[in-house]
DNA sequence: TTTTATGCAAAGTATTTGCACGGGA
DNA sequence: TCCCGTGCAAATACTTTGCATAAAA
């Protein structure tokens, strides 16, 4: 696997998974289909439920085996919430932050300002003496969508 | 509660348990006793175990009951990590952001630098459309003690 | 044909709930 | 005394594993 993933798409996530030696089968793409087209943090649960919609025999079980396979391959990326830890996304290369709608649980990535952070990590890690490795930055908020709905209201 | 909890101490914790309506009692005293006074990430089973050291007919489900309380009143802040979401660290006022060592578990908070990382938190705004309202910053490395001791070995 | 994947059922974990007893206030 | 808190056991929720069958290559 090299740069097959920078894309995301359904096509590519399965030739992931065939250039990585797994087979491409019903079941699996049904779920990749599912979660590459969504722009929501999705639960193997959430998943099993929308894709058993196009595929009513797949098995929960199949669903948490193959999200394990892109996770392991770096399709997706797991995302913390405050309630629920079990959230996954389609993972982008480079390191991307995410903005997360409160209300309707839409999930974007930004660019963390490379150069603001840097400079941030330089001086924590300066003041600590801590050898920094990685960052999380997660922002929380209310997307137009929403807003816009709300208003109406 | 007010501003009992400013600063982290057991007197503290317990005093607010009480102000809000809760017995202070021996399980409790250990419980609080034991996560007020680690510098690290603990889980309910983490506690469970430390805390019965000092009190060992303890029971793990009282554990869960008095750190659900604790979180309750502010007392405790959940931390999320690659690998596991139930670990608590005691709370902090004001926004503070988490330093972690992934070698030793060892938590600290640092001051997120309010000045870029508001200027960020705009600048994304603007760009999404999105109302912010909560941000998550955690940095994961290795503390300067982990760093010594990989020295010697 | 060979090997991997699937779905069911069962087994593990983690956490919550029900309840009778015990201890704080 | 009164009521809340406790620990045990049971229930629940979530996730993983074992296994016989089915499907990919």
């Amino acid at each position: 696997m090299k740069d097959m993933d920078k894309i995301i798409t359904t096509e590519n996530w399965l030739a992931c998974l065939k250039d990585n030696g797994y087979r491409v089968t019903a079941p699996r793409q049904v779920v990749v289909e599912t979660i590459a087209s969504s722009h929501y943090i999705l639960s193997p649960l959430d998943v099993y439920e929308l894709a058993r919609q196009l595929y009513p025999s797949l098995g929960l079980v199949t669903v948490y085996r193959t999200m394990e396979k892109l996770e392991e391959l770096g399709c997706l990326q797991r995302v913390h919430l405050p309630t629920s830890c079990q959230g996954f996304i389609a993972a982008v290369t480079g390191h991307q932050h995410l903005l997360i709608c409160e209300n309707c649980g839409l999930a974007t990535y930004f660019d963390g300002d490379t150069e603001k952070m840097d400079a941030l990590i330089d001086d924590v890690a300066e003041k600590s003496g801590f050898i920094i490795r990685d960052h999380w930055l997660q922002l929380f908020g209310v997307c137009g969508n929403c807003r816009f709905l709300n208003k109406k209201t």
